[in-house]
DNA sequence: CGACCTTGTCGTCATCCGAG
DNA sequence: CTCGGATGACGACAAGGTCG
């Protein structure tokens, strides 16, 4: 199903400032949608400008959409990257001390 | 095998936000 | 203000899985 370009590779996200994404829940929900899309033409006769514009926009939207769930793909395989590492870390460090403690145990 | 459920992807709309 | 890009939310659709 034409699933497009896979990006590079492990943990170096292209943007989002490094696993940074903006405050989430900002949004205040949309409109059920359903009915919308001509709304901005809703009382005037759509001129063939205002069309082609309108396809203009949603072509570029669509493009755009695609570009942040790929950012968006990026970033959140860049945290479980974090993640797999921080935890590593912290198994080792938790070796690390409890290989001390049975050190000193025994002096 | 068909009906239903789940998951992933896409396009669109509404909204936010920064630039000019 | 206006404009345009970025993104959250939603519905539609397809593919795969599960169950009677």
């Amino acid at each position: 199903m034409a699933v497009t370009g896979e990006e590079t590779e492990t943990g170096t996200p292209t943007d989002l400032s490094a696993c940074h994404l903006r405050n989430p829940g900002t949004s205040s929900s949309q409109g059920g949608t359903g009915i919308t899309g001509l709304s901005a033409f809703s009382s005037k006769q759509p001129t063939t400008d205002s069309i082609h514009k309108r396809e203009i926009r949603l072509l570029k939207n669509r493009e755009a959409a695609r570009e942040c769930r790929r950012k968006k793909k990026e970033y959140v395989r860049c945290l479980e990257n974090r993640v797999a590492i921080l935890e590593k870390q912290n198994k080792t460090l938790i070796d690390e001390l409890r290989a001390m403690k049975e050190m000193y145990r025994h002096e």
